[in-house]
This record gives C-alpha cells, sequence and structure tokens, in this order.
DNA sequence: CCAAGGCCTGAATG
DNA sequence: ACATTCAGGCCTT
C-alpha cells in the first residue's frame, strides 16, 4: 500500500525545483521569498516570518491526484518507488528568476548564481543563530544594473533578469493574477517576459502559479517520452519547435490528465536516479 | 513555419 | 596542465 500522504524530503527537494536548500547539522533549511523554512526531521515547518505556508501543497488531494496520473506501468512504479516525492508551493518571484536564470545551464551553477543573487541584493537575516540571505525584492533587482547582476555569474541571463524584474514591478506580470487565470493565458503573459521560453514558463506555472497542467518539456522529458512512450507520443525531431511543443503538450495532458505536472515530477526524478544525478 | 547557430560560464571531460 | 565539450533553452537569422 502507498501512503499517499507521506512526504520525503530529500526526494523532494533533490527533484529540480528548488536551488537555495542546505542542510545544517541534520536539518533543512530554505529560501523561499522573503522567509526562510526550516523542516525539522519529522518534516513539520518552521519558518523565519512565522508565517504558515503550503509548501508541500498539503491541501492537495494527494490520493486521487496519483491515482489519476497512474496510467501505466512507468507511472505506477514511479509513484510507488518515490513515494513522499512532492510538488512545492514556490515563492512566485524566486522562482520566476530561477528558471530564467536555469536555462541552458546546469544545477551547480544556477545555485551558485542564485546563491549571489541572494548574497548581493538580499536581506540578511538571523534565523536559528545561522545566518540567511533573503531573495531580493522585485524592485531591488528592477533597480539593479546589468553590470551588478552579471556579477553573480548570471552571464547573458543579467538583461533577462533585469527586464523580467521590471515587469513585475510595473505589473505586467502580476502573480496573483496569473495565479487565478488559466494555464494557456497565464502562460502567454509569461511568455512575454524575454528568457521565457517554453520549458521555463511551463516550470514557473508548475512550481509557482497553481497550474498542475503544466508539463515542462526539457531534454530530459523529452527523452524520457522517448524511451517509454514511443508510440504514445512519437517524439520526431530533435529540437522541438513551438508548435510541436504545444501539440505534445496536448497529446501528454490528454494522456495524463489535468494533474500530468505531477506525473512530469515523477517521471523526471525516476529518471534522473538512474543516471545518478544530484542537485544539493 | 522550420532549422541552424550563437550565447555567459565553469565543471567535467579528453 | 590545457583545450574542448557540455549543461534541465532562448532568441535571432
Amino acid at each position: 500500500m502507498i501512503d499517499y500522504y507521506k512526504i520525503n524530503l530529500e526526494y523532494t527537494i533533490n527533484s529540480g525545483q528548488v536551488f537555495l536548500w542546505k542542510k545544517e547539522k541534520g536539518i533543512w533549511f530554505g529560501i523561499n521569498g522573503q522567509d526562510v523554512l526550516k523542516i525539522n526531521n519529522q518534516g513539520k515547518i518552521n519558518s523565519y516570518s512565522k508565517n504558515r505556508t503550503d509548501f508541500f501543497r498539503e491541501s492537495d488531494n494527494l490520493e486521487g491526484i496519483l491515482k489519476s496520473i497512474s496510467k501505466d506501468k512507468m507511472t505506477k512504479l514511479a509513484v510507488r518507488k518515490y513515494n513522499g516525492l512532492r510538488l512545492i508551493r514556490q515563492d512566485p518571484f524566486q522562482c520566476f528568476i530561477s528558471f530564467i536564470v536555469s536555462s541552458n545551464s546546469n544545477i551547480q551553477k544556477i545555485r551558485n548564481t542564485l546563491e549571489n543573487i541572494c548574497k548581493n541584493f538580499g536581506r540578511s537575516v538571523i534565523f536559528d543563530g545561522i545566518e540567511f540571505f533573503l531573495f531580493p525584492k522585485p524592485q531591488i533587482l528592477a533597480d539593479a544594473s546589468i553590470q551588478e547582476i552579471k556579477k553573480c555569474g548570471s552571464g547573458y541571463r543579467s538583461e533577462f533578469i533585469k527586464k523580467a524584474s521590471e515587469m513585475v514591478q510595473s505589473n505586467q506580470v502580476n502573480f496573483e493574477y496569473l495565479k487565478n487565470c488559466k494555464y494557456f493565458e497565464a502562460k502567454e503573459i509569461i511568455s512575454r517576459v524575454p528568457g521565457i521560453g517554453n520549458k521555463v514558463a511551463d516550470c514557473i506555472l508548475l512550481f509557482s502559479l497553481e497550474k498542475l497542467d503544466a508539463f515542462p518539456l526539457d531534454r530530459w522529458m523529452i527523452r524520457i517520452l522517448d524511451k517509454y512512450y514511443p508510440t504514445i507520443f512519437e517524439i520526431s525531431t530533435k529540437t522541438i519547435t513551438d508548435k510541436q511543443y504545444d501539440l505534445l503538450h496536448e497529446k501528454i495532458t490528454n494522456y495524463f490528465g489535468s494533474y500530468s505536472g505531477y506525473a512530469q515530477q515523477f517521471l523526471f526524478k525516476m529518471e534522473r536516479e538512474i543516471y545518478k544525478k544530484k542537485w544539493l
């Protein structure tokens, strides 16, 4: 029997969703926007701000969702094997910038860059006797020079970071609005931001904007679909054009349903483990 | 529309 | 050592 409501922290933190987490004295601490979260050994969250946050989406109907995505041998195996893996509900602005930084990069570098962004632009706080740097607010990054941002190691993405922050600051990107509209509208809006293409948009939508039907298609997911579902999704070309991406997304949601994002997370985790990819 | 090439950067590879 | 490749894409031609 599967315990659908269990939380496995190691699986969840090491699944490519978050980058600013670290273990101190056996306890996980992570930056989430203007807050620091601490997860004790029982999986209980304490936060620097004392605000409550449903970081692990505990209000989701996990049993219903996980059963609904268990359409075949692969998903059933992944859900069983990685029992306790959760989708995370992240701070939207941090998620937004994090995945702009992630493009054409790798975990270590993404993490390094984001840590620098916090150190150089974020507020320092002490929590449990440990110093943390919070994620900077939109205005700080919008007002920063591209030069300053570049010092964090973000390279050519630095101007995207500035422009993206300006768009949040000016309300062209309004996270509260995006949370409340449907997938396609939200995706259309955030795709106007430079540095946000199909994959990055889907990550932001899935991990911070309540779009559980988003299914980020990176080179790994393409490989997975091609390897395990050759007849269902029929990946033909190496490079995925916008049109092919949309078509594929439609096939995926038709197959896995409206909680496809959960299916993505489990399949991704399972395949990455095969290749012993570690994140944090 | 689609395909091809360039892009910051640094860890990993040869 | 040192050069080259590659990494959870995106944008421009």
